[in-house]
This record gives structure tokens, C-alpha cells and sequence, in this order.
DNA sequence: ACCTGGCACTCCATCGCCGTGAGTGCCAAG
DNA sequence: CTTGGCACTCACGGCGATGGAGTGCCAGGT
């Protein structure tokens, strides 16, 4: 991820120090014991974790003077201008305007969330009020509203929580109620306590028993079925029907089809919107363009989809999103479920200029807490 | 509601013009004709109008030379300034500063809305629009979503819309499944469609045979009456029993109570919150506010709550809206559902300079529209 | 009794100017 | 490789002058 090598001194053109130090010859240079060089590099890294610290906090380009004074690394304001030097040459860092301090750029953050920045483990109040919270929840749907206000409390930043997807779980029951003469209701329900409705028009009405002669079918095909398999056995369940049943089969089949496999992912949560206007100004893009994108059901899948895997929390800086909108933010996501059975996305989104350790323990936190709570079921 | 008497002329102070012109004298002079005082009047509602669109439209302090050219007024800027002068001393309007144009006040948006503003009926291509929108939708969920964007959409401002209450439906069909040892999941449908579910914990696990009994009894007890009656039959249940359905009867009946009393209103979607950024300059109050206000379900219930006749166009202007973050904005809300019987509310939220003809028009048809949709299950 | 053109006045918005200070890059010495 | 010194750059804030839109008031006309 990080490129180590040819970094040392690498980029010609204005050489860095010294008359001697000519850029060609000490890219090339193995010269120079292995020990220096890490320590070289390794007071560098120490200069972006204290810069991104420092901004994160203060909001402001940080220069030398204060980083040397605040941070203790031992050396002057002068060296850290030439470690700084550096890193801009590298792209980690890069100043607003001349004669301002540095602040950093995505590759910054991306080398300070991969190799820099600890893990801030939630305090024991922290722990208890999640749970206090969560525990609440009287429903599914319950559930996942709390853990998205929760998120966005605890982040302060806007917080988004898919809905458990049906992927890995079986079909418990279909239930089959005629609303109106011609139209039925069709209810799913699932294993992971999660009800999917959908209304289908038939020909015409039928009677009392022919729809509970459906409801017989339909649990009798399907029931127990892990949701894929679930929609192949209602693919040929009109084939298999007496010609009694054979279009009203037709009908539903379609319907459960869909619902089974297009309507999954469907449902998210969103909370914290209101956050966005704490970092405004750090967003070189609108503030609408991004309430736009995250008001896209798809977007909102796209960031946190992909992080699916429970206990390992993502985080996607800047264009790294691959949402144009939310190319000056960042996204930190992770999956909750039990095991390795991911039930569902949940995440963060706020401005790069985040405090990645304690956003990403909270993520992991109420994660970790819900994938307990939904899998305990 | 408008004040007419004692206003002409009136307010001492600085007189407006005429040596001879006493306040005392004029305010109390009856001996102008009718006619003329009603001219006058009515040019000065003019006037107020003319600088409601003209502010809407621009969003800048309106003036008398720009009114008096582009409404055709028939009267000299000068003319105008006076009636200006009246209707600021009435407070219709104000300037934000000496030597600015004039803006409307609460007050003057409340008359311009209750007395000047003619409706604007939708063109045809609009009410298509609509159309094939809406008739998309698969389902209620879908519904509500599908209407909450394309307000949004047509409006270009915050839309709000209320799940269907269940307050007049209807018990259709409740579905109890057990779907872990001890856990059961109740599900309780309605005749607009609308499903509800809840987890309820029972002591110890039962077997499939009394989770049948159990849904038998049920829908024997509560199927087809209404949700308020249905809650009454529930609360009795237990008591009828025999003993061995007693425990678990009391469990379920709790929480159907309270899915069917005190969560009825509960739900309610949003959307074209980035709109708020496009006006983001009129809101006095911060965005931030607005922002936290709009994610609190209670402040959206009482916002679309009270406007709840279907047909009828409700406007809240400023403070009028009882939510003090939202006293920079304006709500125009109406109820949809068939006939006089509302299912829900809708509307929208946005700045207090608004199109409220186009708005309120919108809201309208989007609200007849989905009652049509809903009402035809 | 009302309308109108004229006039003096107010005050916001804009612009250019300049001083200040933080921060930098480079250099020469350690 | 580090450090103190030094000259340079440039955003920022305060200041005053200018322009112009808009007003209130008045005196004269219908």
C-alpha cells in the first residue's frame, strides 16, 4: 500500500539539502546504513501523524514552529521544515498557499489510517451507554434507527445503517391475505426477523380457501429455504400446481421473485445529517451536492457494501468513495452479523479531516453490538 | 384578519405628509367615501403582493422604482413609497436596513397567502408527471417513498410525508410465527395494506401445534375490527383463555396494544433535504438547526400533524410552525386519504420566501393523487 | 384628497491600500 | 544530518473613499 521504496529522497528537481546532495545520486544511494534510514523515515511518519493530529483538532495548517513546540520529537522547527519539505515532495501533505502551514492531502490520511493512527478503545461509560441504548430496541426496524442515531451521537457525523439483507437466511413463513377482491397481500418472513410485503393484482377474486390452499403451497415449497434457493422452487411452482392455481402461482411466484432476489439490499437508514454543517467549510464541494448523493439509496449501498466483512473496519478516503460528490470526504465502514455471515453494512461518512481512531472504534462498537443483539435471535 | 380600521393615516409620529395632515384628525375622519378608501386599500394590497413575487423571484429587498416598473401599478415610485410607508407601519413589510428595499414580514407572507395569492393549477404535463410516477409503486413502502421524492422534486424544497395511519383501518390478518425457541414474531396486518411487526419474548418455548392455536385465536378475536376496537378485544383476551394459552396471551397481547395504540403514527419519511442549501441564506436560524429539527420524528409529526383534512391546504408561517428552529421557514402541509377520512399528512418545509402558489398547488395534487392511489385498495 | 417630481440624506457594498504576522525555503555553520 | 539565521511571500484584517440604490419629505399639480 505504502510505497517504501524510491521514496527516500526521490523527486528531483529542486534537491532538498546540501551542495553535494545531488538527487541523482542518493535515490540511487545504498549506501547509507539501514538503521539511519528508518530512523529518517520513521521521524517523517511521526511528523504526518503529529500534522494530521494537529489539524484534525485545530482545524488549521500546521507549521513547523507548533508542531516542534506541541509534539516531542527532539528536533528543531528547521528539521521538521525539511521533513515537511519532504513529505510535500511525496504527496502526503500540501499547503493551501504559500507561506501557510501544511495540511494533509488524501494519501496523508491513507498512510496515517494504515500505519499510524492506534486504535482508541472505547472507555467503559462508552461501552454501557451502547448497550443501554440498543437495548431498547423493541423490533428490527427498531433497531437499526437507534443503532444509526447512535452512530451519528457518537461520531457526531452522519451515519448510515443498512438494513439486514436477506442473503443468508431462510424463509419462515409466507403468509397470503386477500385486501381486496383481486389483489392480495403477500407478507415474507425471515429468519432474521425481517417482514417483506408486496401486493399483487390476480385476474380475478377468489374465495377464502383457494387462498388458504395457496398459503399451504407456497409454505410447503418454500419454507425453510435459504432465500436463493427460495426463488428457484418458486420458479417452477407453477409448472407443478394443479391447473386449479396454476395463474394465481404464476402471479405470486413473479412477485416472490423479486422480492427475494432484486428487493434485498434494499433498505438503509440515515442519520446525522445535521453534522454536515459542523465541517461545511471543509468541504471544497457543496454541502448540497453531498446531501444529494447521500439522499441516493444506491450511493448509500456503494459506501458501505463493500465493507461487508464483520469485525474489519474500512475506511475510504477522498475519491477513494468512487462517489464524485463525496470526493472530499471519507467513509468508514464495516459489516455486522454473526461469524462470518454478514447481515449488513453500517458506517460513517464525514469530512477527511476526521478523527479516524475514535470513529473507527465507534463503528466497530455499535457493529459488533448489533451483529450480537440481531444474532442472538 | 387585516386590520383596515383605524389604519389609514394612522400611527403619529412622523406624519406623512401635508402640514395640515394631523394624524388625530385623519384617523378618525369618516367622512372619506368608501370608495376611494377602498381603492386605496386595495392598491396597497397590490403593492404588498407585487413585493411578495418580486422578492420570491429575486431574493433581494424590493424598491419602489423597480415595483413601479415592472407591475403596472399605475402610479409614480413616489405613490408607491407611500404606500410602502403604510404598509411597513402596519408590519406587512420592513427593510433590513435604512436605504434598503422592503421584504415581507411573517405577517405580510400570512396576508399574501390568505388574501392575494390565486392557486396555480398544475399544467397538464405536471399532473402526468405525477401520474407516471406514482403508478409505479409496488407497494405501500414504496408508495410513501415514490411520493416523498416527487414532492421534493416538484416543489424543490424539504418533503415530508406520513405513513398511513392505522387509525381507521382495520385488523385484516395477524400472523404469529415463532422464530426461535421462546421468541416469537408477530405480525399484524391492516386494510390499507400497512404491516406491522414485533418480537415479543415468551417464558419458555412452545410448541408448532399452540403457535397455530395461538394465530386462531387471535384472528377469531380481533380480525375485521377496527385497530381501536381491536386493542379493546386484546386487552380481554387473556382473561378468556383457557390456561394453557394464559401466559402466552398476555405476552402477545401487550405488545399488539401497544403496536395498536400508541405506535400508530409513527413512521414518516423525508427527502430534498439538500434544498435546504439552496435557500441556506434566507434561514436566519443556522441550517444546522433546521437540520436537527427535521431528523426528530416528533417535530415532523406535529408539522403535517395538524394539517390533516384531506383537500385542504394548510400554511404555517415562521413562528407559526410552534418548532422554534423552524421560525425562519414556512410549512404548507394538507392530509391525503379517501374522502373526509385522512390517512395521513404530507407536505413540505422550506423558507418563508417561497413560491407558496406552485407549492401549495403541488402539495395538492401530489395529496389527492396518493389518496386516489391508497383509496382504491 | 390624492398623486407626482424633485431633492437631500442615509447607509450598505465594493474596492484598493497597507501593515502585520505566520510560515516558508534556502544557506552556512556546527 | 541538524540548526539558527535571514529574506521573502502572501493571506488576513482594518481603514477610508466612492458609488449608488433607496428612502422620507416637500411643494406643487390635478
Amino acid at each position: 500500500m505504502i510505497p517504501r521504496s524510491g521514496r527516500h529522497g526521490s523527486g528531483g528537481g529542486q534537491g532538498r539539502r546540501g551542495p553535494a546532495d545531488l538527487a541523482g545520486y542518493v535515490v540511487s544511494g545504498p549506501v547509507v546504513a539501514e538503521g539511519v534510514r528508518d530512523v529518517l523515515e520513521e521521524r517523517r511518519l511521526e511528523v504526518l501523524r503529529a500534522i494530521v493530529e494537529d489539524f484534525v483538532i485545530g482545524n488549521e495548517p500546521v507549521g513547523s514552529k507548533a508542531l516542534a513546540e506541541r509534539h516531542a520529537l527532539g528536533v528543531s522547527p528547521a528539521t521538521v521544515r525539511n521533513d515537511m519539505a519532504a513529505l510535500e515532495e511525496d504527496g502526503y501533505i500540501t499547503q493551501p498557499h504559500t507561506s501557510a502551514g501544511r495540511i494533509p492531502t488524501d494519501k496523508g490520511y491513507r498512510l496515517f489510517v494504515d500505519r499510524l493512527s492506534g486504535v482508541r478503545p472505547l472507555s467503559r461509560a462508552e461501552r454501557r451507554a451502547i448497550q443501554n441504548f440498543l437495548e431498547g430496541a423493541v423490533d428490527l426496524d427498531d433497531v437499526v434507527r437507534r443503532s444509526v442515531r447512535l452512530l451519528a451521537q457518537l461520531t457526531r457525523q452522519v451515519a448510515v445503517v443498512q438494513y439486514p439483507s436477506l442473503t443468508t437466511s431462510r424463509v419462515r413463513h409466507i403468509e397470503v391475505v386477500q385486501i381486496s377482491p383481486g389483489r392480495l397481500l403477500i407478507v415474507l418472513i425471515t429468519d432474521a426477523a425481517r417482514v417483506e410485503q408486496r401486493v399483487v393484482d390476480i385476474a380475478e377474486p377468489i374465495d377464502e380457501e383457494t387462498v388458504a390452499e395457496l398459503r399451504t403451497v407456497l409454505n410447503r415449497a418454500l419454507g425453510g429455504r435459504r432465500l436463493a434457493d427460495a426463488a428457484e422452487a418458486a420458479a417452477i411452482l407453477p409448472d407443478e400446481a394443479g391447473p386449479g392455481l396454476r395463474t394465481q402461482l404464476t402471479a405470486l411466484a413473479t412477485v416472490l421473485i423479486e422480492t427475494l432476489v432484486e428487493r434485498q439490499e434494499e433498505r438503509i437508514a440515515l442519520a446525522g445529517t445535521a453534522n454536515l454543517t459542523r465541517s461545511a467549510l471543509d468541504f471544497s464541494d457543496s454541502l448540497r451536492a453531498i446531501l444529494e448523493a447521500l439522499e441516493e439509496q444506491v450511493v448509500l449501498l456503494k459506501l458501505i457494501g463493500w465493507a461487508r466483512e464483520p469485525g474489519t473496519v474500512t475506511v475510504r478516503i477522498g475519491r477513494e468513495t468512487d462517489v464524485d460528490a463525496l470526493r472530499s470526504t471519507a467513509v468508514v465502514a464495516t459489516g455486522y452479523g454473526r461469524g462470518a455471515a454478514a447481515l449488513g453494512g453500517m458506517g460513517v461518512v464525514g469530512p477527511m479531516r476526521m478523527d479516524y481512531p475514535g470513529t473507527m472504534s465507534a463503528v466497530w462498537a455499535v457493529a459488533n453490538y448489533v451483529g450480537e443483539l440481531l444474532g442472538a435471535d
